[in-house]
DNA sequence: ACTATATAGTTCGATATCGAACTAAAGGAC
DNA sequence: GTCCTTTAGTTCGATATCGAACTATATAGT
């Protein structure tokens, strides 16, 4: 039978798995990425080119779960890098418009070619069916968090 | 029917989820640490506690799961704030010895109960037995990604 | 219109993190 | 015993991250 608080009990570890579970995946797409890309910016490449169009910085920190500050450092070394590149805002005289480049793209697709064998092997490991049972119960914990923090 | 490559097609949803929560986390719980211990920090107070006894710093970088020097800037931030002492061991000339002072040990006891009603209050937001359905799917990925390290 | 508040973005200092390169000590091969 | 390899720990430079404090612009209330 569920105990009552069952969930209040697992719930720390339960997150220590997941933090480290977070440190391991870093790691180890990290090593794939071409040159010096971290997960950080491949995340804002990848959202930028699912999103299709151009963003104002304060809404890639928001989808990407970071302070405006977190973002302004990881814009900037994008930039440097030469994967985006930024123009003032015709709107907004606040604002900032984000566009990926086309080396941007390049570097966000050879980053998904080389994560795709990392993806195969680990996922032939676990048992069929096993992230389709978790998923839900992982986003459902995310969004508790996520509307928390509002 | 559970689709031969399910697992492959979820994988990167699921990870993007778990680092997302980790975030998550480490954010909700920093906030309520005292001072200005970092989720870094409590895990080795908490290591150290649990464990009983005084280990190197080596074999807590591995319990963490970090690398050596993300551990010596750990312990020094430790050892600064009094929570922590160094001696160099008696056995191995080139290790040292990592002990949680009294301090140490307050400091992360008040961690804990400054945490116990946010673990509550998001407890009780999930679905009982959320937890306990998905926690062993989330070790195993944990224990996979851990072997490949190695 | 004026003022107060909210929002976009940056800068700064601190911590965490990695990998690479390094020193020092221990262990093994012979 | 000497040499080679492994292990413990540090240092350094780079990136990511936060919160606090700041500037500049936009919006709302009156």
């Amino acid at each position: 039978m569920i105990e009552k608080d069952e969930n209040a009990e697992l719930l720390f570890p339960y997150l220590t798995e997941v933090m480290i579970t977070a440190q391991l995946v870093s790691n180890a797409f990290e090593k794939r990425l071409p040159g010096a890309m971290t997960m950080a910016q491949f995340g804002v490449l990848n959202h930028l080119t699912r999103l299709g169009k151009p963003q104002a910085p304060v809404d890639i920190a928001r989808a990407m779960q970071v302070r405006k500050s977190t973002m302004t450092s990881t814009l900037g070394t994008l930039l440097r890098a030469g994967h985006i590149s930024i123009a003032p805002s015709e709107t907004d005289g606040r604002a900032k418009v984000v566009s990926i480049t086309e080396a941007g793209r390049q570097a966000r697709a050879q980053a998904i070619i080389n994560m795709e064998p990392e993806i195969r092997q680990i996922s032939a490991q676990l048992t069929p069916g096993a992230l389709a049972g978790s998923l839900p119960q992982l986003r459902a914990l995310r969004k508790i968090l996520d509307d928390r923090r509002n």
